[in-house]
DNA sequence: GGATAAACCTAGTGGATTAGTAGACTTTAG
DNA sequence: CTAAAGTCTACTAATCCACTAGGTTTATCC
């Protein structure tokens, strides 16, 4: 499962996507819209920030904007950065490995044989998944 | 990521499926060979009794073994019973439902579209890895 | 039928993580 | 200069995870 902090990025993103090229918006307008408590997502959007998804004015008439384009931006990304692995198992995760102490040999694991599997799924359908793909079914939808 | 309790129930039953039909095992050898304290091993092999995976046998020369054969024991079955839901947002979990405050309209909701996917996919590859499978792959590899 | 060996059951606990909050500081527009 | 925004540090409440203690019940063997 996502944890709320992930699950609150995401919406942030979206929100920002629909508004590419509009200008900053404020954090108090993305906690209101997508009800999300404001000094939380305030820590949220300066993680994103940091790690060059999103731009940010400050002072008056400030707001955060996307720096990406809404297409280079995946699901991926986004729970990487926020919750740390995809896989179910840190011994078959890409970015987060860490040696399983359980099974002396990796190779022959069976277990980790089959997570693999879900990892590589998962990946798959996670980086077809882009804030822009996201806006366009929305729009396609008549939200 | 699963956690470690769904982690030993995993190894428990992939070592008890290696000696399906062997006679009863103690959670005392399992919790040897899979370095699991048995403690916390007790209590879910319990869970895993109550729910008809395993069946056990009280007293002197007693223990623990599979009550579902091998190849009727996937990997979604055991994950579900430990962790609960298998997708990503509750939103799109199939077992564990819950609507999410967020989104106005499931229907046409992007995000929960991306997730859907994923749950499928995962689902896809988890039931296909039965105890069975599990065991074949090790013995093939010669473990 | 008593000793023993095993699973069963209830109740806790310490630590880590999650989901926030408080409040002062900095920057910018007008 | 002032008001409106983001930035930063530090704290906290609640929850969950991983595990433990200690007693109870059941079955076997002698």
């Amino acid at each position: 499962m996502l944890s709320k902090k992930c699950k609150y990025a995401i919406h942030a993103l979206v929100y920002l996507a629909e508004r590419y090229q509009q200008g900053p918006v404020h954090i108090q307008d993305i906690a209101e819209a997508q009800h999300i408590p404001k000094k939380f997502l305030e820590a949220i959007l300066l993680e994103m920030r940091n790690a060059k998804i999103l731009h940010s004015k400050k002072g008056k008439g400030g707001g955060y904007y996307l720096y990406k384009k809404p297409e280079d931006v995946n699901l991926v990304e986004i729970i990487r950065l926020m919750d740390g692995a995809i896989a179910m198992l840190p011994c078959v995760s890409l970015n987060y490995y860490e040696r399983c102490e359980e099974c002396r040999d990796e190779v022959t694991c069976g277990i980790r044989d089959a997570f693999t599997g879900v990892r590589d799924e998962t990946l798959k359908v996670l980086s077809r998944s882009t804030l822009a793909h996201i806006v366009k079914r929305q729009r396609d939808l008549g939200k």
